[in-house]
DNA sequence: GATATTAGTTTCCAAGAGGAAACTAATATC
DNA sequence: GATATTAGTTTCCTCTTGGAAACTAATATC
């Protein structure tokens, strides 16, 4: 007799598990989460502010990640009309929706290196 | 007069973002998600439940996921004495501490999928 | 006229993530 | 003796991620 999955075969889990990676489908890559924490500090910011804000990140990967974040309306783009051109780049209300995931992560990364260096907290 | 960073550069921000990055270097990847929500369901499962319970995984994928969240303490490894060998594997008490943050990355997950497809929630 | 600033794009490359399939190895069942 | 089960490992392959550097293009400043 075969076996077969018991747990995430209920509806509950599917819907669950598909949420899961429909969210990280959006989030996933090394700097969304900088952009969106800086977006979310910094209120609005140019191309070349973000490039200076987030520490190691290349014109080529911000470029992309804020298409990427703008396509999925978590970020506006905004054409200004100077000289030489300038654009603003800001949080959406609806990007602001994850500032408690944000922040959960934020926070269990926080307790996790406490656990794992106990005696340094904060520390470099 | 060339411009610095302002928002990061504060000594909150950094260790913020550095949390951030700890935490995703943890849990990126495809699977950890699912396979700890799986354990978190389901208590103690052995390889082959797991591999029956997640939706496409491969062996290969399975066992090196599983044994970089025993590393991190996230989920314990049991070896039974049964003929033929099984293997428990079960959520530890500090894996059961990130249940706040996939509750909530599903949370997120689930209501973006309501923004997108208003019509048909919960369906396919 | 040279340089700097704005905001990117393009190209080339290296490393990593992930999948399919075959394989190991022990034991139990048909 | 063949097959199935347990729990993986190994090999080969492709696709994606991400970085460095060069480039575009318009305008302003020295």
């Amino acid at each position: 007799m075969k076996k077969n999955a018991q747990i995430n075969s209920t509806q509950v889990c599917q819907v669950r598990m598909r949420a899961i990676s429909d969210a990280m489908s959006l989030l996933s890559g090394k700097w969304k989460f900088h952009i969106l924490g800086t977006l979310i500090e910094g209120n609005t910011l140019g191309f070349m502010d973000l490039l200076r804000e987030i520490n190691g990140i290349g014109t080529k990967m911000l470029s992309k990640e804020l298409q990427d974040l703008e396509i999925n309306n978590l970020v506006s783009r905004t054409v200004m009309n100077t000289k030489p051109i300038t654009v603003q780049y800001s949080i959406t209300e609806y990007g602001k929706t994850l500032l408690p995931l944000i922040d959960e992560l934020a926070k269990w990364g926080t307790d996790y290196r406490k656990s794992v260096y106990p005696k340094n907290i904060g520390e470099k």
